[in-house]
DNA sequence: TGAAAACATGAACAAATGCTCATATGAAAG
DNA sequence: CTTTCATATGAGCATTTGTTCATGTTTTCA
């Protein structure tokens, strides 16, 4: 809880800077979360993984989710793999198909969120 | 707006798959929109980008910003444009320094949500 | 004008990532 | 039990990405 001056370490700044540099610090979350974070953030960041979250507005089954996107089945299965992990989608088994569809509400909300600072 | 039968394309499924990925196709966004999407939340995919808008809830200079973090000045820098391309920082010059601050509301808004995915 | 400080940027390299291809698993039908 | 359909998964490969290192810009001050 000292205030050990890093002043030397920065840049040839006045006095203010260390006290920002030390306050931003202690009010900075743990590593821990933003690391998490940036995790969550990765899978949105992926254009396949944001065509199937739009797709998954209705509940799919896997080769139809590939029928919508144009692609392989293999690559969707990878992706769902993904965003299953990352806790944004759910699945279903109904015999030999398995249904997928958005986990919560969280994920819509997110997406909007990215759309409105787009679309400003 | 013709329903031509791609039946033979999906997985063996009653027709009311067909009827899906019709609806579904036509309800999607345009895939410039998802593709500018996945691009904005690739930006917030990293931790060191994370932690940086984290520490821009109160404006700082760039060396500060790369002394908070325990990094370089150039990979600060480096990342401080992307953020920069996409909106999510400002900049302010004042004589040497440049002072660097969150650019809208939107972006502790879409963390926000983040962070409340994760921690529910 | 010349040097130093703060920042920006280009090239290069290592690490992460997404798709493909082949194959494995699991369920239903014959 | 064997086959077939829907899905899952592992390895391999090409692309993307984040950092480092060296250098370029811009501003201030002597």
């Amino acid at each position: 809880m000292s205030a050990d001056n890093k002043h030397a370490e920065i840049c040839d700044a006045p006095d203010t800077h260390t006290d920002v540099v030390e306050l931003v610090r202690n009010t900075m979350p743990d590593d821990e979360l933003l690391y998490d974070l940036a995790d969550l953030f990765k899978v949105f960041g992926d254009t396949t993984r944001i065509r199937i979250l739009y797709a998954l507005e209705r509940e799919m089954c896997v080769c139809d989710i590939a029928e919508v996107l144009g692609m392989t089945q293999s690559a969707i299965s990878h992706q769902l793999k993904t965003l299953k992990q990352s806790k944004l989608v759910k699945s279903r088994r109904e015999g030999k198909t398995v249904f997928y569809s958005l986990d919560d509400d969280h994920v819509r909300d997110i997406i909007d969120r990215g759309i409105e600072h787009i679309t400003e």
